[in-house]
DNA sequence: TATGAATGAGCCTTCATTCAT
DNA sequence: CATGAATGAAGGCTCATTCAT
């Protein structure tokens, strides 16, 4: 009968690749339609199943801490530079923001139960606490600006473009953070 | 079997009482779960019907303007004191926004297209631009300061709050004003 | 407190009045939005309160029946007239149809249980035979066409003009009758 | 408790049948039930979730389409006999209206705006016209009778037998289309 | 292991019908 | 008697999740 011309399953090799394709239209999804975006479309956008989805990443809170840490990464090369001051640190999270607002919302620690959230958030409030104990790293922060600080700095400026419509979110992001900026300058 | 005990009907002379209760447990629903939050549990928080619901609000804007209108009336009020500078203004703001995050993720226009709801917006704004305009009530905000970006700060505050879980909202949104006046006050 | 401007109640005296103008209500809103509008529009439309309408016809088909009830009336009217033949009196009808598609619909014996529905058809029925049954009255008749032929026509122009939007209704009735026509008079 | 006894997933090699099921189900309940029937019922009918008919049909067109599709295909069988007139092919629709009333109610431009269904009815009134462009085929069919007049005999009785409740729709369908047919032979 | 179909819960919305005033 | 608010059932539709193949 040979109908449905259903997708070869192309078998265990395709694993690695289909996660980061997941993860890939995964930061394309949220940052397009939202965090709310049906896991679907992420599946579809990545070009494979639903249960490949599922596979991967047992439920939506999953596949967001996977582009979220890939964020982080990037970030933490970034930060490797030893010349790097906090402010060319929030440059690049700033600039990731289309991408990853959606998870640094989530990074208010009572907003979630799931330690591997913690962990993240952890790794991404160390990495700014460095910069800012080594005072020729600080760049223009006030003395009493804390880690925590700036991650709600960041937070708030994800939580707000979460909401805003793309035409206007690159203007708007620009705006918002010379704002917060100055709040943190002092 | 005697299985649905069937709300009774209170008479014409519940209207008033419902609205009120409609518009208090929106107050609390969208504070509590956001401005997504099932219209359904609305009806059901307030103890009507879904019915009654869709009679006094037609849709989802429409209720929330009915709780923004009444935040919006408080502010007013403080307002109307001619003492009362901006920082006096945003003061009450905040301090709604612990309790009903939800309604100012409405000020992003993109959000929606409702033109009753640029109208109400655009009472907030005017009245925060009244007292920017007096230069005795601009309180410590800086010079190039305008509307708009009180707005903005008070929007930012609003969407990380409204994903912020209730035990630890009020103490992240003194936290977080005092780095966004910080912004405004320059 | 004096709060809801409801409408005065204006006693018994208004009842045959608000009987008419729900008449008149109905055929007004059946002919614009078809057969399925909503009860509520009707009572809108006559300027009364929903349990008027529930008062007068506990359910769609009396209120129907009653439209239905003024169209016969007017058609007997005019085949009161001892000149007038089957064809005049069809004329009338078909004038008609734009308020009483959805009745003459319910002419087919079989769709309906309601007693009262036989009865008025009953009237319709025998009008038609009545001219039919005087030589000088059957207009271009052929002999063999008798009423239920009549009444099947005029319901399958009715049924159709039903589910034809306003704009084309007038053309589309006026082409569909000089093919029934064609069709009695063979 | 034991209450929801879920149906079994029958797995992706249901899908044709389920497919197959779902219109054959909608043509019964559109037929029994008129074009406005419940979608969920032909679901039920169909032995299937909501989610499939969705999946299969993503809106209401969509498997009236379906169905009426294969009722076109039918007579586009019959009409591929060059010995078949005019009247061969509508002695079939005729045939399928007694089955199937509801469908051609969507022949109806005003009804939808779907463009597949304009195309669908295209190929049904190109097919008529072929054979009215056939002096040999035109059967008994005055020489005025265009394509669109015979569409339109056949929409008033599709639209009379909608509504007309199955135990006397054969009758009804048989003594109608006589009337009509005089009125297309003239 | 990948695929994508199947499932049903859940939300939105509309209306027929009831009933306190 | 009239009013119009209250009620909830019902239908449309969308997904998160499961699972046969």
């Amino acid at each position: 009968m040979a109908v449905a011309p259903r997708r070869a399953n192309r078998g265990p090799r395709a694993a690695p690749g289909n996660r980061a394709a997941l993860i890939r239209a995964a930061r394309l999804v949220f940052a397009e339609n939202g965090f709310d975006a049906p896991l679907s479309s992420i599946a579809r956008a990545a070009g494979v199943g639903q249960g490949v989805l599922y596979r991967h990443f047992p439920n939506r809170e999953s596949i967001a801490l996977a582009v979220f840490e890939e964020n982080i990464c990037e970030v933490e090369t970034i930060a490797a530079d030893p010349d790097a001051t906090v402010d060319h640190v929030l440059a690049v999270i700033v600039a990731q923001l289309a991408s990853s607002a959606a998870f640094i919302a989530m990074l208010d620690p009572a907003g979630t139960d799931d330690p591997r959230l913690f962990q993240v958030a952890w790794r991404l409030i160390n990495l700014i606490n460095r910069k800012l104990d080594d005072p020729d790293r600080r760049g223009a922060l006030r003395a009493d600006v804390t880690a925590s600080d700036v991650i709600m700095a960041i937070a708030m400026l994800a939580a707000m473009l979460a909401k805003t419509a793309p035409p206007s979110r690159e203007e708007t992001a620009i705006r918002a953070w010379s704002l917060l900026e100055r709040g943190l300058h002092g």
